[in-house]
RNA sequence: GCUGUAGUAGCUCAGUUGGUAGAGCAACUGAUUCGUAAUCAGUAGGUCGGUGGUUCGAGUCCACUCUACAGCACCA
């Protein structure tokens, strides 16, 4: 007869099997009505489950991470309990938890709208109030696929039916309502209170887009309402950051019908990129990198050689003169092959870091683009280094220690890291995979770094490591790039003098730290809710008169804060004073310095930040010198 | 590219069942010369994304198309 130990190391005995709803009871009433699931000695189950024999148990309850994972999950399966009573010729599909939510995909004749979304949210609230029990039972495969079959729902079949024989099909029962799934669940459908349906979208069966299109329903779901209302005031304000609105508020760029997808910078958008360009121009330089300048348009035959043509024509832009085919530039690295290329390379002159910012155009499929995230013409912060296989290791560990440092001048220090390794559709013979996989792998255990794996999503020509960040709707970028390429230096006719006299083919290193300047700097946009750090600021300092009086001296201290090397303008409008701080402090311009007929007086500026902070009366020596030191922490905090 | 939604003044948005296009902010003009997040008054501003159709009449209805937004697929 079991006895049962608990997460606090006491031991229960009991004379019976009991059930983890049993176990509960026993422990406390509370937690028996808390109560969503347990965990028998690490395995997740029902509250049910009856626990034999002696075991680990812990009564998982909303309070833990896995509780509120099966709430979601069981709320899933209440929206389409919901969906089949209110569209019996529905078919269920998938129904999996996400982040802060889940989603459930039905086959239907028509896609969902916006009132049908309400009536099954309202029937999901009636549902859960019928207190339904949430019921398991287990079946043998073949009688899965028959009952789910009899029932129309050959989605479902289908999925079941692709189960390995050895695992046990467990269905869920709630009413009149069947899934198949693996469990656990909530004990009845009254457990389930907090929850909203967020939006409908298309999404193809099995994530394949040769597929049919199933209506996917959103949903969120949480312990407690306030958690809910917390969740959607942060959505909210991730809206508010967003950087296609703060784009046009700040005057940064616009874009327009005459360029789909494409971005017109306008003056203090420029400024910001110019900032980046620049600090990352002398990063690069004390770094080993030189800088070159490469054509934008090059004939198609190169992108042939590349393997550019076989693998992504569709997705590039073209154009013709005197009948010769070219194509605009996707990338830069045939460019940087062809400089490479000029005159005969030695060993010692390797490593060759060859660093662009390069223009790039790529005619990507119209869902995919979003604002500055994802351009049709983007500029890379492109370099490729060309080495020896035994300078792969080290170069990439190298360049993971130089990214690190970007990234902490620009105030991220979470970093998101991906490992993709061969696709299906590759060039390069497999040993040569095999090598440039561990080189990649070693690298990144050697700077201890935790990363998800990615199998199959490497290049076409290389495996890669991801470097990405997050943006305000915690939706993932990737900015930064390694990739390791054995392949496009022979194919271009690259090579290099060895030391025994021999000719050998270089590897080369695709990389980006930044990956766009366009997608970067949305990133910053929303990272900074457009309060941008002083050094990327596009005006740094306002001056501000309070009457017409002090004009002239407002003008000279502009002057001076020029002089000094700060981005400094002048209002002189004839406003009030509270008008053009309420409008600078809306443009988050950091700092505001306000000159009167006092500060005329003594000479002296009085400051204050974006945030509202007084800094009162100063020197402007002592005002520039604090400027200065601020600039110099780039995006680190003081 | 696929599914859905949307496009009205520089911006944010209103516009009943088809009947001569509206607000706030911004802009412009004038007054006001003011001490830390909106001074007052006036003026001007729109082929209602585009093309075609239905109608006596279309911002409103229909078709096509372009663009944007969300999700899916894609991302060298």
């Amino acid at each position: 007869m079991p006895d049962i130990r608990l997460p606090d190391g006491s031991i229960r005995k009991f004379d019976r099997p009991v059930t983890v709803a049993e176990l509960a009871q026993s422990i406390g009433p509370g937690l028996a009505r808390a109560a969503l699931a347990g965990r028998v000695n690490g395995k997740l189950v029902d509250t049910s489950f009856r626990i034999e024999s002696d075991a680990e148990v812990a009564i998982v309850t909303d309070q833990d991470g896995e509780g509120l994972e099966i709430l979601r999950h069981s709320t899933a399966h209440l929206l389409a309990h919901a969906v089949k009573e209110l569209f019996p010729d529905a078919q269920v599909t998938i129904g999996p938890v996400i982040e802060d939510g889940f989603y459930y995909d039905f086959s239907y004749q028509r896609p969902f709208t916006l009132e049908d979304v309400a009536a099954i949210e309202k029937r999901m609230q009636e549902i859960a109030k019928r207190d339904i029990r949430v019921e398991r039972s287990v079946m043998p495969r073949d009688a899965a696929v028959k009952l789910f079959k009899d029932m129309g729902e050959h989605y479902k079949a289908e999925i079941i039916a692709s189960i390995p024989d050895v695992e046990t099909i467990s269905l869920y029962r709630q009413d009149n309502f069947v899934d198949l799934c693996r469990g656990p669940h909530v004990p009845s459908t009254a457990t389930l209170k907090v929850f909203k349906l967020m939006k409908v979208a298309g999404a193809y069966w099995r994530g394949d887009s040769k597929n049919e299109m199933l209506q996917r329903i959103y949903g969120t779901a949480w312990a407690k309402k306030e958690e809910q209302d917390a969740y959607l005031q942060r959505l909210e304000e991730a809206e508010k950051r967003d950087h296609r609105k703060l784009g046009r508020a700040l005057d940064l760029f616009h874009t327009q019908d005459a360029a789909p997808r494409m971005v017109f910078w306008h003056p203090k958008g420029s400024v910001i990129w110019q900032q980046i360009e620049q600090h990352m121009r002398r990063v690069l330089r004390e770094n080993g990198y030189v800088e070159v300048k490469t054509p934008l348009v090059l004939d198609v035959s190169l992108w042939k050689r590349s393997g550019h043509w076989d693998n992504f024509r569709e997705y590039m832009f073209f154009t013709e003169s005197e009948s010769r085919d070219y194509a605009v530039r996707p990338m830069n690295c045939p460019g940087h092959v062809q400089v490479y290329n000029q005159g005969l390379k030695s060993y010692r002159d390797l490593p060759l870091r060859l660093a662009e910012f390069g223009s790039c155009h790529r005619n990507e499929p119209s869902g995919a683009l979003h604002g500055l995230m994802r351009a049709r013409g983007f500029t890379q912060d492109d370099a490729h280094i060309f080495c020896t296989e035994a300078q792969v290791e080290p170069e990439v560990i190298r360049f993971i220690d130089l990214l690190q440092r970007v990234y902490a001048d620009f105030g991220f220090d979470e970093i998101l890291v991906k490992f993709s390794t061969r696709p299906p559709r590759r060039v390069g013979t497999d040993e040569q995979w095999d090598k440039a996989e561990v080189a990649l792998k070693t690298a990144l255990d050697h700077k201890g770094l935790v990363y998800a794996l990615q199998q199959g999503e490497g290049a076409f020509y290389g495996p890669k490591i991801e470097f990405s960040l997050k943006d305000s709707l915690a939706r993932v970028w990737q900015c930064g790039t390694m990739q390791l390429d054995f392949s496009m230096p022979g194919r271009l006719g690259a090579e290099y003098v060895a030391e025994d006299n021999s000719r050998r083919v270089p590897v080369m290193l695709h990389r980006a730290i930044l990956g766009s300047f366009e997608r970067f700097i949305g990133i910053l946009i929303e990272h900074y809710g457009g309060a941008m750090p002083l050094w990327l600021a596009p005006v740094q300092v306002v001056v501000m008169n309070i009457t017409e009086h002090q004009a002239h001296y407002a003008e000279r201290v502009v002057r001076a804060l020029r002089n000094a090397g700060l981005r400094a303008e002048a209002d002189l409008r004839n406003e009030k004073i509270s008008y053009k701080i309420r409008e600078h402090s809306l443009q988050k311009l950091p700092y505001q310095v306000i000159v009167g007929d006092k500060e005329v007086a003594a000479q002296m500026v009085a400051v204050r930040t974006r945030k509202g902070e007084d800094l009162g009366q100063r020197s402007l020596a002592d005002f520039v010198s604090r400027l200065r030191a601020e600039e110099a922490r780039l995006g680190r905090a003081a």
